[in-house]
DNA sequence: GTCTATAAGGCGATAGAC
DNA sequence: GTCTATCGCCTTATAGAC
């Protein structure tokens, strides 16, 4: 599970320049936004002049849709990396831990490409949006199959909505981006307590489960 | 609490015309984002000039700061009205849940105002952010004190970390705007599921106390 | 591969007619 | 109050020198 595979001392090459390209744009539409972000401060992050970035993208579309992707496949791997890594027999608890860990690993610490989609998704352009919905769908059928395991192995209770439960986790994880800074708590002590929240509630009392509203 | 004072019928006056700019300012702004709306846009969806606006402002960095301001606003004195109508002695759990219901209200259904805070703030203009800031500070601190007084009650246990549990609750509140759709669930009904998550857990067995991480 | 130079159009903002 | 017209700047993207 380990990412050695890279090694990221001086880059040369066409091939490393377009990498380098990526990661200052993903970084700069993460931070100031897809519309509010110029080629030209792109290239100026890389020494470069703005002319000299068509070269390695056919236009700024491409670029983005190139981050957006990267983006949401490494959260995905990210969350199956994790899971998969659990003994087999692991409880939907466990399960739910790991795929938090995993979504807030990638999000927050391998998170400018991540991050770029989640801050950026509902402002760019329609085309782009559908491409990158197709790999979102993907990724949120995952937590749809563990949430429904869950209430049928009777670890949810049967009366929890799932479909707002599971928008709502990925939300709080997903707004987490605004908050986390590098150095105060882990990405796994939140996760842990974020998960914490979800499933044992933070209530004193034992409770009763509750009765449907409505 | 009732807002009967203005007459939304057809409206005239420069007053007016005003507040016409000013929502479809938060509706394109909240969509399309800050930078990915221009002048024209907004004055073409009211059958204007894009010259016209500087009539009635200074500049678009006034105009969204204006939306901005008026978008917390709007959140906090939603959530203060619920709160306060409540019986004097209630419970954290239902203080808790009225603000829940008072945020997603603002953020939903008021909602151009407050979501277009939410989605642009990280990526609009300094001296803009530091001045929403103060605004967005004053109605967390509302969060802090009911949260830490739930812990001093003992409704919320001692071993909680009310800060990531602030944060959090928030976050999965103000993600509600990116799935909510009108006609589906009522804003109170998800305000009470949401607020259950994280009161009550959705885990079926009756837990102890979990041991802190770390 | 990156540069300079520039095209072609969009942007926020202003001035003055009406 | 809103229009037309326009300024000056910035934007994406292209062409050709090096």
């Amino acid at each position: 599970m380990k990412t050695a595979t890279k090694t990221p001392r001086k880059l040369s090459g066409a091939k490393k320049t377009r990498e380098h390209i990526l990661n200052v744009s993903a970084k700069l539409f993460s931070k100031r936004g897809y519309n509010g972000t110029p080629l030209r401060d792109i290239a100026a992050a890389l020494n470069m002049k703005a002319g000299s970035l068509y070269y390695h993208f056919d236009s700024k579309e491409q670029l983005i849709l190139e981050i957006l992707t990267i983006g949401t496949e490494n959260i995905y791997e990210s969350v199956v990396g994790r899971v998969k890594d659990l003994p087999e027999k692991s409880s939907s608890r466990s399960i739910l831990l790991a795929a938090a860990k995993g979504h807030l690993e990638a999000l927050l610490e391998k998170g400018d490409y991540t991050s770029t989609g989640i801050r950026n998704y509902g402002q760019l352009p329609k085309p782009i949006q559908s491409k990158v919905l197709l790999v979102r769908d993907k990724y949120e059928d995952l937590w749809r199959g563990w949430l429904s395991e869950a209430k049928e192995k009777g670890e949810i209770r049967p009366d929890v909505d799932l479909k707002v439960l599971r928008l709502t986790i990925l939300g709080a994880l997903n707004r987490t981006l605004e908050w986390y800074r590098k150095g105060d708590l882990s990405v796994e002590q939140i996760a842990e307590m974020q998960l914490a929240f979800f499933w044992d509630g933070v209530a004193k009392a034992v409770k009763k489960t509750p009765k449907k509203p409505g």
